[in-house]
Parts: C-alpha cells; sequence; structure tokens
DNA sequence: GTCTATAGCTAGATAGAC
DNA sequence: GTCTATCTAGCTATAGAC
C-alpha cells in the first residue's frame, strides 16, 4: 500500500453506494449526486475515479461479477448439491430487499444494455459467466451418473431463463404467490428431469 | 363520431409512436420529444391527452393489454394446440426487431415497476392476465386427460418465468445460442412433463 | 385540439482551489 | 484526491394564441 492506499477504499465505498442506489432507486432514476451522497464523497469525487456514469455503472456489473463468481466458488462440489445450491443463489429471495432490489436493477441494466454500448461487454461477460457455472456442474453430474443424459447448455439456459424471469413478476411486482409456484417447480424439474433416480 | 373523432385517431397515434420510440431508445431514454416526434405531433400535444408521462406510459401498457389479450383470443381451441401458440406467443422471436425491442422495454418497464407506482397497477393485471390464460390453458388440458395432472397455476407461473428469462440474455444481450437452447427445452418441457402420451 | 414559446428544474460533467 | 461552485444541455410541464 502507498499514498494512493485510500484510493481502493474509495472505489469500493463507491461501488457499494451504486448498489445501495440501485436498489433504492432504480436505474432510471440512478444520479450521479445520489450515488455521491449514499457514499459520502461530492460528484466530482465520482467523476475523478469515473470518467462517465456509464463507466460507473459498467464498472458496478464487473464488481458485481466477482461477487458471483466468489459466491459460486464457495457452492458444495458434488454435482446434485452444487446445482440446487447453484438454483438458491440465482432465485433471489423475497424476503431479502436488499438482495431484490439488486436483482430487480440488474434486470433494468440487462434491459437497456441494447441502448448502452459500455454496458454491453460487462453484462454479457457476466451472463456467460453464470450459463457456464451452470453448463459445468451439469455436465460434471451427467459424467459422474448422478444426473440424466441431458444437454449441459442447453439445461443451463433453461434454469437461468426460469430463475431470471421470476424476477419480473415476483419480484419487481411482489406476486409472491406467483414466485413460490417457480420455486417449486423448478425444483420439481430438477428432482424429475435432471436428476437420475436413486 | 362526433366532431371529436380525431382525438380518438391521435390517441391511437400517440400509443403507437410509444411503442416505436421504445422499440428504438428503451424506457430510461425515452422522452415525450421522442413520442412526440413519432407520433407527429407537438409536445404539448401529448400533454393534452395524457396529465403526465407516467400517465402516458401506464396507457401504453394497458393499451398493449389489450392487443395481448386479443392475440390470446385468436389462438386455437384444442388444448395442446392451444399452449404452443402461446408459448410461441410469449418466446418472443429475435429476428422480428421490432416485437423483440417493445418486449426487451416491456421488461425494462417492469423492473422499474418498483419505483413508479403508476405503472404498478397496469403492469399487474397484465402480468396477471397472461398467467390466467396460461393457467386456463393447463386446466382445460388435464380437464380434458390431454395433459398429465400438473398444478395449472404453478404450470403457468413456471412457463412464464421461462419465457420472460430469455428476454434478458436471449434478446436484450442477443445471445442467440442461448435464446435457440431455451426455445428447445421449453417445447421438451411441454412434450414430456406437461402433454400426456397418446 | 393543436400549436409555438418558454418556464423551471435537474441532470452529467468540468474548473480550479486546497 | 477531494472539495465547492458552476456550466450547459435537455427534461417535464404549462401558458396562451389560433
Amino acid at each position: 500500500m502507498s499514498s494512493d492506499g485510500a484510493t481502493g477504499d474509495t472505489k469500493a465505498r463507491i461501488m457499494d453506494a451504486v448498489r445501495v442506489a440501485l436498489a433504492k432507486h432504480g436505474y432510471a432514476d440512478l444520479t450521479t449526486k445520489k450515488v455521491a451522497a449514499e457514499a459520502d464523497v461530492s460528484e466530482a469525487g465520482i467523476f475523478y475515479h469515473y470518467d462517465s456514469k456509464d463507466e460507473l455503472v459498467a464498472a458496478f456489473v464487473e464488481w458485481c461479477a466477482e461477487g458471483t463468481s466468489t459466491r459460486f466458488d464457495d457452492l458444495p462440489d458434488d454435482p446434485t448439491d452444487r446445482l440446487y445450491a447453484a438454483c438458491d443463489v440465482l432465485l433471489v429471495a423475497e424476503d431479502d430487499p436488499q438482495a431484490a432490489g439488486v436483482s430487480v436493477a440488474f434486470m433494468e441494466l440487462l434491459s437497456h444494455a441494447p441502448y448502452d454500448e459500455t454496458l454491453q461487454g460487462p453484462l454479457r461477460r457476466y451472463e456467460e459467466f453464470v450459463l457456464g457455472e451452470l453448463a459445468d456442474v451439469v455436465r460434471a453430474g451427467v459424467e459422474s451418473g448422478a444426473f440424466r443424459d441431458v444437454d449441459p447448455e442447453a439445461t443451463a439456459a433453461f434454469l437461468l431463463a426460469a430463475c431470471d424471469g421470476v424476477t419480473g413478476f415476483g419480484l419487481a411486482l411482489d406476486m409472491t404467490e406467483a414466485n413460490a409456484h417457480v420455486r417449486e417447480r423448478l425444483r420439481a424439474y430438477l428432482d424429475t428431469v435432471v436428476v437420475a433416480d436413486p
């Protein structure tokens, strides 16, 4: 740590401020002023570390990708356990408002990606990482004989779609019954279609 | 049609302009100026018909709901045919840029709903309508013996989640391979889990 | 019902002191 | 590296003529 040791600290505080501000206001109402207030720095401080608002948000996506990567690292190794645990990570609980807010905000970022080139790269890397992790688990389970002979990539995409899709009505609109229904059907899908009978 | 006959026409033109503008710019970059330009009216013309930008967008959601309702009305009556057709309606094709743009914009609206009370009602009604239609098809199929004995509401929620979820990576990020994978797995799901063997 | 003109505000971004 | 002060642009919404 040299004299710029404090820099890393400030950047970390700004990243966390983006997370909190996004969960509070959503992306369409996200302003550099709100991020600055949340991070306890001036707006100019934000622009010293990031060239534009777009790059700030892009950096946030990559910061989240690292966090998700760590969470996947911590999952159990056994394919069956790991698959269920991975789906639990992706199916954000509605009773965790902070996580739900970030999940909904991520959906907002994703849906705005076509109009924001700076966001496309980080978001695509993020989604491809998650798809790859899911496919790896499925592949491991198929090879070990714990799973049926399903296509790893296709199954991964289907699972991710189901998990992402519930964010819209389940979290953003708080339709809790539908949310529970998806959880239950997803579990049944894993039980009957993916995981082999004992 | 009395002297205000032109009004309905202008409102319809404005609604279609919202659709085009949303597909072009997304919700976060949607402005009344862009809608006005697309509808070939002045900005003041927009505010004569709608009290605020929020109400304009809320009206657009309800206008879309009517369109979706009509599309469902036109689906075949036979439960099996109707279910496959309904999923085709919900799984927007990536080769139809206009429809894909609207679908992505709808996802953006949905993810911003927690921060915009005016949007919540129309969006919730929309999602509940689609869920209800899907549940009705499934129920009809179960009762006629064409489908297995699955839970109509839970199956409807799971199908909608899978269809909605692919919008994020499949349409917004244009990950075409993953998109195709979800389509294929969804069809397999209908074939093996929902529809009964002959 | 539709227009032009504009008020009033807030956004993202920069300049320059410290 | 962080601040205060400020610039410019673009937004929603309104006023008033036609």
